[in-house]
RNA sequence: GGCGCGGUGGCAGAGUGGUUAUGCAGCGGACUGCAACUCCGUAUACGCCGGUUCGAUUCCGACCCGCGCCUCCA
């Protein structure tokens, strides 16, 4: 069984899909006007996760990430760098798709793009039309809140309440303070597109639900995003689906925590934002997608050095027990996760990948002590279990001594070094010998001697 | 003001009505020429106050503190 906590009633429900043979899995994807950040970076890693997951367990499972590629911000970016906007948005789209494969995310099944689907957005906004569940007012169409009973089940909010904190000045046109933009007016020297309003562009909510109708039904299994998204952004998808196709739109909703900086939420308006680019000049990916998985997604994470540096400690132990004693002993063939392996287990319960870790860490610990028999068994077992956390993708002896600085020593002067030290320990030279392992040390070379031979990591 | 979340050992972070994860760091030991890796052992914990209970970190209530959403944001 698969739980999985769902927004909408707010506790953790067993996982039904609508059909088990194909489950549909949608994840809001960024509006690309520049570099993402860490933030950005934790639903792409957890609902990778959550994908690798279901892939195990379903045998088909559609899944899709758009790209929000026509928006005010981006045309703002535009008009302060003079770049036409397709250019810009595909520079951040491949970049980001660049930094999501560093930190070792499956691309999804399908990248849809808001602007390939202008066409469909009009025509669902034709529908709410037609519905009474929308309205054109001074170029604008915006969505009636009112004409939906149950608006605001997804944030747990009635339209009193909204009106009470309310931070924002009403527009005139509106009928109701709550109503949202499905679509608006774009001047000559903004981009647009012909619509039965005239020249605009979509609101930024309509792109989902439009995206989601056309390539993966009217009901889907599952949507994801960050916390933030509830809302306004996911009601108001809800209220776009289920009013248009008069059906429910999503089954379950799960959404991350996020990230903070000294505990305060990191955003692109605060200004506490690391750059996932800028952090893979410093770390390897996989380390960034550790520390993304040591805590339970709905949890905040504070974002440190000290977070990432135990990252890489908790994950080098695990390639330690791939690398060995020095004995080389190649993972069993054919080797398929049993359905209760512990691994399993915790992330059916919800995605506790902090769970599923500590069992890798148990299944390390077994292969480090086992003999040389049981070794390729345990060895197929750990790699398979970490293949559902994206994780020991790597081959161990290119982790431990991969370069990461600009000051790292090259591999032909270390195992120069090395052999310079082995002919001094056969000749019994100890203070030569750990006069060079010494001077390693200082390099951030760390030696072993294995039964194998001597053996080099960089720390 | 409305709605919601969280406070676990030095740090990070799971979990549970009683046997008290996991990783890093610490301490003692084994291994080693000495180390490193690994192994064995070990200390330190559940914000505060009440209640329920044979027993609560875990359930209930109040309180304190921190955070988030209500506006673009993952």
């Amino acid at each position: 069984m698969l739980k999985l906590h769902n927004t909408l009633t707010g506790t953790k429900d067993e996982f039904v899909p609508l059909d088990p043979n194909r489950i549909t899995l949608y994840v809001c994807g960024p509006t690309v006007y520049n570099y993402v950040h860490i933030g950005n970076a934790r639903p792409v890693v957890v609902f990778d996760v959550l994908y690798r997951l279901l892939s195990r367990l379903y045998p088909q499972v559609v899944y899709a990430r758009n790209i929000t590629d026509i928006d005010d911000k981006i045309i703002n970016a535009c008009a302060q760098t003079g770049e036409p906007m397709a250019a810009l948005t595909e520079r951040f789209s491949a970049a980001f798709a660049e930094d999501m494969a560093a930190l070792n995310a499956l691309p999804p099944v399908i990248v849809p793009k808001a602007t390939d689907h202008i066409g469909d957005m009009i025509a669902m906004i034709e529908t709410l039309v037609a519905k009474d569940h929308a309205y054109a007012a001074d170029g604008h169409v915006l969505f009636a809140v009112e004409s939906m009973p149950d608006y605001g089940k997804l944030s747990g909010r009635n339209l009193e309440d909204m009106l009470a904190g309310a931070r924002v000045e009403v527009a005139d046109y509106k009928r109701h303070p709550g109503d949202f933009v499905l679509w608006k007016p774009s001047s000559d020297h903004q981009p647009g597109w012909d619509s039965p309003w005239g020249r605009g562009r979509p609101g930024w909510h309509i792109e989902c639900s439009a995206m989601i109708h056309k390539h993966l039904g009217d009901v889907i299994d599952i949507h994801g995003g960050g916390q933030d998204l509830i809302f306004p952004h996911h009601e108001n998808e809800i209220a776009q689906g289920c009013c248009a196709h008069g059906t429910e739109y999503v089954r379950y909703w799960m959404h991350n925590g996020y990230i903070n900086i000294d505990g305060e939420k990191m955003s692109k308006s605060l200004g506490n934002f690391r750059l996932v680019r800028d952090l893979l000049t410093h770390y390897p990916g996989e380390v960034l997608r550790f520390a993304l998985l040591s805590s339970h997604y709905r949890s905040p994470l504070n974002f440190s050095a000290d977070v990432l540096d135990q990252a890489r400690k908790s994950l080098d132990s695990l390639y330690y027990a791939l690398l060995g004693r020095g004995e080389n002993v190649v993972a069993a063939s054919g080797y398929r996760l049993p359905e209760d392996h512990p691994v399993l287990a915790a992330l059916r319960d919800d995605l506790n990948s902090a769970e599923a870790i500590s069992a890798l860490h148990a299944i390390a610990a077994r292969l480090n002590k086992a003999g040389p028999g049981d070794k390729p068994a345990l060895k197929a077992e750990l790699l398979a279990g970490a293949e559902l956390l994206g994780l020991l993708g790597e081959d161990p002896t290119g982790w431990f001594q991969a370069a990461g600085g600009d000051h790292d020593l090259d591999a032909a002067y270390i195992d120069a070094l090395v052999a310079e030290r082995d002919q001094a320990k056969k000749s019994r030279d100890f203070a030569r010998a750990d006069q060079i392992r010494d001077q390693l040390k200082d390099a951030g070379v760390q030696l072993e001697d294995t039964r194998e031979g001597t053996r080099w990591t960089r720390a």
